[in-house]
DNA sequence: TTGTATGCGTTATCAA
DNA sequence: TTGATAACGCATACAA
């Protein structure tokens, strides 16, 4: 406290000094107190433009007990479908004037739990957590009393508990959206359906689990399944030939990235998609409008659930009162991949995901 | 300051109460300062431990004079580069033990101003900008003393200023590797090559005159020229037919989404792919190594350029030097779209960008 | 309508 | 080795 690197910001009292008034009145003025005259509040204006004052939010925060950010952690901003959440948490965010701190946590439950933890620090006024591994009641344990919303979660505790899930928790319809695909292909003729699933986690068995329940309800076989590591769409080969070898006529991938790699490697392979092998993505992601085949698909309204993440919490934060959970619909998107719309056309790419803005009750097919 | 809503959070007043000693000592004590004795550390870390002591980093800021955070204004997460180098700059911040605050400014400048407004306010200790469309000497008068760092910037100045651009500009080698596509096409036999730009902003321009001069230098006609809008690549038919009316064999795409999107439209207009017309996209995204037929691009270090801005930004805080400039290699990896690699093996898709992590001075040719 | 004084939770200075 | 105390920059309760 003795070294003035002259650069000094300017403070309110350097403001509140030109102005002539008082640092009390500076700051109500800046705040647009009504108390303050007209007079003197466009003195003191005039006084923070000409010394170009910025106010310091960490003191305004230590002041005020709220920060106006809230805190993001999520998996993997490379990931298409994560981008997207926290480009409408971000969205949803600044249209209510917070600023968002994004944390990237692999999918580590170690790493998640450091970044609620840089959240609490920080003070965030709201933190969410998307496509989380951790325990939905161990995150609440640790915000404290910030607000918390929990995207997608996928951890156990979520197959366990169908439908909503507690409060606070947003969720796409996945077992609707994939029950939609496999009556899509029965639909089509196929019967020798597969589940193509990727890495360990809930999500990945919630939807296998819709994808057998709803075929057996068909009155089908069994529903054949292959597993992959969490990375195998990296090698479209490896992903092929564990399918090849013995070819379902459709299959349903747990998500686009996987489909697509798998419609790639099925080229090498000189396997005909449709016509040998229907295939499904999840997820609507935009490339999935542009590949060839173009790929059908169970697309989750993935911006639209960052969004609704990002206002809840704000609104968690003015009424003091806990986020409820939301349920949202999905959309399956009928695409060449599993031979076409049919006479009906075929939905082009959007920015969006494909799925409606607004949350509708039943699962939509076409586009 | 009167109301207690009784789940005050505990302070290091708590915890220096709680272990009988003065605050001074507890913030020293957690500090790991070595002053104090090994006995009062370890009852002040077990006070800690005790009350669940999470520090006030606002507190620590407003004194300290430093957030351990970084901002970074980039347009748009949807756009897979964009994300791309928002995850690489997550990670070299989270690296140094840094946070960041995300803002999606859109392209537009007058949202860059507000966020650049929004890190100073909150006193981040670098700032980065990616993809922005501000002047670089205007945005280095707002950020005052904090280091800046430009990745990619999309402004007019840049087009006026070949090379690397000034201080703490990151920039991929985008004129070479333009150059090395039209090479590459005119390797193929292609002559008639046209550049389908998008966008009206300076990338954009600088990659169609990259383009030209490349032809001309190889002795070629005039560059043929087509302009499509931003988000063009949503609507393929569109795109393609811009095209098809008088088709070139080659085609330089501005981005990779733009080329994909072509891909699907020519698709639609029986336009063959790489026999009829060669494509080449910019960027290297993952998904331009699963189209079909897989797309020739030019990929950029778009994670490492992220990893790079953040880096350099803690370094420049650490040593108060601006950071350097820094002009990053890019490599053709040449796929089917184009006619293949014709001997060589074709590269496969990869969790990053395709193009090497270290920076090398020439256009790789291969993958 | 404005000013005075205090405290938000930390850390750093100085003294013991 | 530790403690008292003063800031950091702001917003507000209370006085005037």
């Amino acid at each position: 406290m003795s070294e003035h690197p002259p650069n000094q910001r300017t403070t309110l009292a350097d403001v509140a000094t030109r102005a002539g008034v008082s640092r009390a009145t500076a700051s109500r003025a800046l705040a647009g107190d009504p108390r303050i005259s007209d007079a003197t509040r466009s003195t003191v204006r005039e006084a923070a433009e000409a010394l170009e004052y910025v106010p310091n939010l960490a003191a305004r925060s230590l002041r005020a007990r709220e920060t106006r950010a809230l805190g993001l952690v999520l998996a993997d901003l490379r990931d298409p479908v994560h981008a997207q959440v926290a480009a409408g948490f971000e969205l949803g965010a600044a249209q209510a004037g917070y600023t968002v701190i994004i944390v990237a946590a692999g999918g580590d439950l170690a790493e998640e739990r450091r970044a609620l933890k840089a959240f609490v620090e920080r003070s965030t006024d709201g933190i969410c957590v998307a496509s989380g591994v951790i325990d939905p009641d161990d995150a609440r344990d640790r915000v404290g009393s910030a607000p918390l919303m929990l995207i997608q979660p996928d951890h156990d505790s979520l197959v366990r508990v169908p439908g909503q899930g507690g409060d606070g928790v947003i969720r796409a319809d996945d077992a609707n959206g994939v029950r939609a695909a496999v009556w899509h292909l029965w639909e089509r003729g196929r019967r020798d359906i597969a589940y193509l699933g990727s890495g360990e986690r809930a999500t990945n068995h919630l939807r296998r689990l819709a994808a057998a329940s709803a075929l057996k309800a068909a009155g089908g076989p069994s529903l054949r399944s292959f597993q992959v590591p969490d990375d195998a769409w990296t090698r479209p080969h490896e992903l092929a030939r564990a399918v090849s070898g013995d070819l379902p006529d459709g299959v349903i991938c747990y998500d686009d990235k996987t489909a697509l790699a798998l419609l790639d490697g099925l080229r090498g392979e000189g396997v005909a998609v449709p016509q040998d092998v229907a295939v499904v993505g999840f997820d609507g992601i935009p490339f999935a409008a542009l590949s060839n085949p173009r790929l059908t698909t169970v697309a989750t309204p993935v911006l639209e659930m960052g969004e609704l993440g990002a206002r809840s919490l704000v609104a968690a934060i003015g009424s003091r009162q806990p986020p409820p959970a939301c349920l949202l619909p999905v959309e399956l998107v009928i695409r060449e991949s599993s031979g076409g719309a049919g006479g009906l056309r075929e939905d082009g790419v959007s920015q969006g995901t494909g799925a409606g803005r607004a949350p509708r009750p039943e699962v939509l097919v076409g586009g």
